[in-house]
Formats: structure tokens, sequence, C-alpha cells
DNA sequence: GATGAATGAGTGTTCATTCAT
DNA sequence: TATGAATGAACACTCATTCAT
């Protein structure tokens, strides 16, 4: 969708446009960033840029998308597809802390897609984030069902969902100013949200999947 | 925080502003909405919303904030504090629902506090909104540990911010494009997501909360 | 030129919006004088002032004249129309600079007069202003031509014309941030303005005019 | 102060823009002079204008600055520092009213910063005109008291003082409305301010300067 | 391919004045 | 007579996009 011209450009200054849109887009908004600005920053002129992207919207799809696939690579990147689900969930939680504590401005991208006024964005991007994402985890959780180590009477769709929204939830609140105080407030956290109430979120949020999809042990 | 004079009008012409900047701040986001345009809509002068609030800024807050009331009192409003929390659990998510088919404006007032720009408003507002849910759900659970129809080994503040995300998420799903089809992807819905598939889902949660809370069964 | 109305209310409430009136009009000049304000500050609704005038230029004027004649009454109230030419002046000033202290805003209004786009109000006030002085002046002048203490080569017109322009620019160097500036500057006086300074300066305007109008005295 | 692209644009542009600026503020003044108007008689288009300037006020302050070197280039351009005070002065009064019939709007400019709600322009600006006019006919008073020719107990800073204001005075009487009125009322002038009067003032104001600063003549 | 000057529609807010009560 | 809510034109400034160089 980009222009040819950006792929003819030196790597790194296209690595550094592009960086720089994510993280002004996801410091103002769509509407509120300023394209000027944005070429400023990037140390390009503002004419340079619609030779790489037709429009601004172009751009900011192309960002979000760019943005997915790091996320995706950051977080299933370096995953053992033969580990069951408890391990891959509890890895893919851990990995999205980390991805999201480093590139914060791509978790706000996603979030900021379901604002009002984006919709013509979700509709070009939402459904190739969720889809991936969707059928990897309801996969393994068949798979795990026909290895008995999961609960045989759960509704797949249901839980991956389940699980999904979870993990949406629990890393918007490492992000998103509204839903950092909610965690705190939630949490009784004082202070900043630190490596230890992270640490031990993560358990607890082992703990429920546990709960809810291991077979219960009947003696 | 509006001016007195919001006060001293017509109840019928400050219903019909407040409604319309709901509806309006809603479909476009902040940002986006044009004065003028919400003037036109609520059929008085420009001038005369700045006579009501001080700015753009004043009346957005106000809205979000009667926004929130007004969910609280239909979900909250006909709820018996003397039931369980199964129940009560239960009540919320059915009358959330309602609301948000009824309201969905609010409910994406309530989003777009997360997004990109808007940790103004978040720091305003973010706390009173969460910090009722947080403390209701917490003395609930509270209370029903000490009756036993929960588990004593609960951490109470991680429980009920787990309840508060899924009700977050599925309400969101209801109104947002990008949670719609997040949604209909995950639960593989095809056409538009209409009562059934909801039923469903509310009863999926309740198992949930019941595995997750109800202390086991030892016979 | 005021509304009857204006006559009809409690003279306090007529002096204190008036009052008001000159120092906000002074403060922001004409244009940025809001008459929202200045009925907060008058203490009277912005209907009534509508009440007491036709329009903001009607209390405009109304000001300025009232503020004419205050410094009239000041200046030459207690004047002894038979002290000489010398005398006279210098009460003027000396007047001139104890009303300008207690009242800037009256001087600041009628410098405000001859400022871009205030054409309109400098055909219906100026002449007023400056016909009374320029009258008196020259009549003063001719006696004492008459009586042998000015010279009698003197150009009347003239000398009332550049005693009245010094009186003029003297006083606006006590009101003005410009015309302060610019007297510090030329005097090279360090920190604020005080009594000795001006003090210095009358004695030494009444220098200027006994050497400008005085007969040589020849042996 | 203002940005680098005013300086690479055409010079014709620039100087139309500049000029146009600067005779639409001496109109309207500052704060009724529209921005629109002005691009519109430029033959701009607005957002060009803040391409050069960040603000009105910012171009605001570049026409004064400009104006006041157009006008000392006129005054004091052709001017012969070894001549005496006297002809230096007669020098500057009939250069200044040159200058002032031809482009009026730079003294109307220069008289609005003494009007009401411009102080922060007076804080600016008026320091670097005042000084140069101030410095240099002290420094050419002190020469000339050194030379015999000005009376040695002359006050210089005083002298200096009450030149400049004479200049002021007599220059503004050509240009504003308000004093256009005041100087006929004075000089009994009927019709038109025309050369023949100013010829006669100015060298009504020569005498005066011979009369002040001369030393007397004791035989 | 790169630049940055030019554009002009768009927007939040102000304010003199009116008029129903 | 007093009030203050209502009005809508006005206005400074922004910004995505274009295009000549």
């Amino acid at each position: 969708m980009p222009k040819a011209t950006l792929y003819r450009i030196a790597p790194d200054k296209r690595e550094r446009l592009v960086r720089e849109a994510a993280c002004l887009f996801a410091e103002r908004g769509f509407n509120q960033t300023d394209m000027a600005e944005l070429a400023r920053r990037a140390g390009v002129s503002k004419g340079s840029i619609y030779t790489y992207f037709k429009s601004k919207e172009e751009l900011y799809i192309y960002v979000c998308r760019d943005g997915i696939e790091r996320s995706r690579k950051a977080v299933y990147g370096e995953m053992d597809p033969s580990w069951d689900i408890y391990r891959q969930v509890e890895h893919i939680f851990r990995q999205g802390v980390q991805f999201v504590q480093a590139y914060p401005e791509y978790l706000i991208l996603y979030v900021n897609i379901s604002s009002a006024g984006m919709e013509r964005f979700a509709e070009q991007i939402s459904l190739e984030v969720e889809k991936f994402t969707a059928d990897y985890l309801k996969q393994v959780i068949r798979r795990d069902i026909r290895k008995g180590i999961v609960r045989s009477d759960v509704d797949v769709n249901l839980a991956a969902f389940f699980i999904n929204s979870l993990y949406i939830v629990f890393l918007t609140s490492l992000v998103s100013a509204h839903f950092k105080i909610r965690m705190r407030e939630y949490l009784e956290i004082k202070g900043d949200i630190d490596p230890k109430t992270i640490e031990r979120e993560l358990r607890s949020i082992a703990g429920m999947m546990d709960r809810l999809l291991r077979p219960v042990c009947t003696a």
C-alpha cells in the first residue's frame, strides 16, 4: 500500500520515519498528529513523506500494520508450539509485557483503533490482528483438549476470547493513563507499577487459566 | 463545574443539549467534534453553549460524568445488595448490556478516555468511575468470603479487577467497531451480534465466575 | 446623549459605573473592553448598562467627556484668572500632574483618541477638549502682552500650541508605558519617576516659559 | 524574529506584504486588523503569512521595527553630522514632515504604541526607538555647548527631551485625526493644513530653538 | 527523489446587543 | 427598571496536501 518509493530509500531513513510516526501517532492520536512535526522529528521533509505514502491515513495504516508485525514477532517469535496451552499463554503474557514496556507506542495505536471516529481504520486492520491470535489460541486449546490437559467441556471460542481479553486489558493497564489509574485503584498499588506487581499479576493470571481450563482432579 | 446558567435553563433544553453532545462526541471523538454542529443538532446557538460551559473540554467532562451517573443508575439502581456476588455480577452484566444497547454513546465515551491525547481527561475522570465499582465489588466479595460462598484463598483485589475487565471488554464488544470485529472473529459469529449470542455469553461468564470464585465442593 | 434613565438611578450607582468604565476602557482600550466584564465590575447587569446608554460607543464618549470635565475642574477649578501667564501655566502643570497621578485613566482615554481606528471619537470629542484650553491660553497670553509681561512679537497661537504640547507630552510621560520609557531614557532616570524628578522638570519647564515669552530685559 | 522563510521569498512579495501590513495596522489598529483582510490586500494567502511570522503580534512588531528603520533612514540618512544643532534640528523636522506625509502609516504605528492595551509592544519597541534619537541629540547639544554656540547652562537631557517632544507632537498633528483637529484649533487653520502653514510652523520652531539654546548676545 | 512555500477550509471561542421576564 | 440568557458574526491560527524547483 505505501508507494514503491518507500522501499528505495535508505533503510535507516525508512526505519526512523516509521518509528517516529509510531511514537507521534501514539502520543497525540491520529487526528492531532501534525505531518509537519512528524517530518521534523523524522528528519525528512514534509514533501518526502508524501512521496512514500499517498496520505496521512495510508501512513497510519502502514505504521499500525508494522506494529502488529513487530509485536507478533516479539510475542510469538521464540515460542515453541509444542508447549502446552498453559505454558504458551504464560509466555505470551510475559513477552507481551516486555514488548509493551519497550515499545508502548504500538499498543497505544492498537487501543486507539477502538476510539470514536477510527472506524475506517478498524475496518482495514482489526480483522488481520485478531484473526491470527484467535486462530492460534483456538488451535492450541483444541489440541490440548485432545491431549486431555484441558477440560473437554470448555467452549473453545469463549476460552480464547477470554484469554485474549485479559491479555489486552492487562497490557493496556501498563500504557494507558486511564487503565493505569484503574489498575492502581483495583490492585491498591501506591506509586509506580513495578516488576514485582506485574510478576504477581502474571502468576495470578496463570492460576486463573488453570482453574478455568484444567480438568478437575478427581481422585 | 459547568456554569450556573446551565441549571437555570429549561430542563428539556439542557437534556437535549447534553444528549446530543454525548452522541456527537461518541460519533466523532472529542477533537473532531465541531461545536457549531453540536449547536445545530441541539437546536441552540453556538454562543449559548458557551454560556453553560466554559469550554468544549468542560462540556466533554460534564457529558462523561453525566454518562457515568446514568450508567450507574441503570446498572446498580435496582440491585439488591443482599444478593450474593454471583447474582449481583450477573445482574451487573445484564443491566450493562441493556444500558449499552440503549445508550452506546456513553460506553464509547468511556472507551475514548483511554485513547491517545486524552490523558488530561483520564486524570479528571478515571478515578471517580473506577473507584465506585472497585470498592463495590471488593466489599461484596469480602462479605461472601465470610459467608463461605466464595473461596477464602481468593485475592479480592485481583478478583474484582478481573470481573470488571471482562465486563469492560464484553460491553465494548457491543459498541466499538474494532471490538465487534474482534468478538465476531473469536466467537465465529456471522451477521449481527444478536440477543441469543449475548445470552449465551452471559451464561458462560456466569459459569466462569463460579469456577473462579465458588469453593470446590469436596464431598 | 446618554438615556434619561441614567439620571434616575442612585448617584452612587452611576458614579461607580462611570468610574469603572473609565478604568476599564483605559486599561484595555475601547475595542478590547468587554461590556460583560464592565457590568460585573460595576455591580450592575449587562442589560442595565444598555438602559442607560444606547451603545458601548455612547458610553465611551460619555466617559471621555466626563473625564474632560473632571480634569478641567481639577486643573482650572482653583485658579485665579488674574494671575499672570507664568503663574497660571505653572499651576496648570502642577494640577495636571496631581490629577493624572490620582486618575491616570482619564489621560489614557485622552491619548487613546489619537490611536488608529478611533477617528470617529476624535470627530466628536477632540474639538470640545481642545477649544477650551486653546481659547483660555490665548486670551491670557494676549492680556499679558498688553500688560507688557509677554513679548509683543510672540505668535499667540503658536505659543499656546507649544505650551499645551509640552503639557500633553509631559503628563503622558507619567501614564503611558511607551512615554514612561521614553522619558526615562531622555532624562536618564533609573527606577521610578519620583516627585523630585517631576518637580525638577516642572521648574525647568517654567524656565523655558520664561525664556520664550518674557520680554528680554534690556537695561 | 520573523521566520527564516520571510527572507527566502521574492523581495517584491515581502515588500508588498510588509507595506500593506503597515497601512492596514495603521488604518485599523492592531486588534481590529483582520489577518484575512491583510492577506487579501497583500495578495497572499492567510496561511502564507503564518509561514513568515509566528503570529499577528510578531508581524506587528516586525512592521513597527521596519517603520522605525525607514523613518531613521529618511530623517538621518542625508544629514551631515558636522552641522550645528540648529541646522540639524531643522533638517530633522523638515525630513520628518516629508517622511510622514509620504508614509503616514509609520508615525501612526508609533503613536499607537502609547495606547491602552499596547503595553507589551512598548516593552519590546519603545527603548530601541527612543534611545537612538535621545543619544544623538544629546551628543550634538553637548558638542555645541563646547563650541560655545549653545548656552552652557542648558540641561542637555531636558533640552533633548523637549526638542523631541515638539517633534512628535508636530508630526503627529499631520497624521492623527485628533491632533489635526487640535492643531487647527490652536493655529486657527481653516481648511487643509497646507505646506505654507507647515513652513511657517517650522520656522517658528526654529525660532524657539534659538531662543532656548542660543547664548544671549551680550554686547 | 527531495524540498518547503503556498493554500484555504476549518474551528474554538468571544462579545455587543437584544428582549422576554 | 433590572436582569441575564440568547445570538451569530467575527477572528486568529492550524494543517493536510500540492507542486514548482
